[in-house]
DNA sequence: CGTGCTACAGCATAGC
DNA sequence: GCTATGCTGTAGCACG
């Protein structure tokens, strides 16, 4: 029959190939989630060392986050000038 | 001299076991962020795999997010997602 | 000379009519956007005082979200959901 | 009876003040929802005229993110004077 | 039309 | 327990 053969075939594309497919791709996807969470745990423990050691915290977190941005400031920067470059239309 | 041991103890806080503890305690961080944002782009490639593969990427996410929780949990909120919805006369 | 022509039709541009062109232009959108930040600040208000009421800020939010949708739509994400966990056997 | 007092009271809850309470509640959220969104198009809109003016709407869009992160840069500053000034021990 | 990017909102977590 | 903050996911927008 036409109509349980699309069936079979669907349930093939679902049950089949393709299923392999997606749970191969949750599975990775899982994977990594799951390391990034485990990095996440580890920088974590960094700052819970650095609290017991005296530091405050919640500076050096700024100080990672000025350090991240500074390359981004620069290009900023360069992007303003050529800003006034174009409106002076160098 | 007194002095002069004091000065140099604080030199020495900030410039050195101390500044060096600081110094690895940020490094490390930058380190273990940097993974992880590699991670992240694993996964956002795999994403795009699976979009290429015609699966739609929405759904797998919340697939992935259902497995991930308790079923007690997902339960829980869709009961009172259908008492919610009664209430409005949904 | 058409170089200093140029420059001074150019400085025109920049100091005049376009240069409050411009100014108009971002201080129209930063108007804007206070405008919407506050909406969200009258939205987030409207959210603590449901919890403060005894609801579940999240379930709320689902509803908003279904109520947003076409019906269609939902009942399609909702069919794609069924047959990727049937894939997976779930 | 208690218990029925109880049910009586709690369908009370969800049919009765608590579901005026909650449609209240969503109603108020979807019209702000509505205001912000129309916000948003005005916005767009301003940008259109922007681009029809002949400007570089990307470069508005960083320089308007400039000018908001300014002060934010300012306190970053401040901050990292005190840290400093910690560090040295001041 | 699709794809990548930016920016915004939601969620979770950690600190007070 | 609530508030504040940072991260993640989603959605809208620009570009090819």
């Amino acid at each position: 029959m036409l109509h349980d053969d699309q069936d079979a075939r669907e349930d093939h594309a679902v049950g089949g190939i393709a299923a392999d497919r997606l749970r191969s791709i949750i599975e990775r996807v899982e994977r990594l989630e799951e390391e990034r969470k485990a990095l996440s745990g580890d920088i974590k423990d960094i700052f819970s060392e650095a609290k017991s050691a005296g530091f405050d915290v919640k500076v050096i977190r700024q100080i990672i986050r000025i350090r991240k941005q500074e390359p981004a400031e620069v290009e900023e920067l360069e992007t303003l000038l050529q800003i006034y470059k174009r409106a002076l239309g160098m």
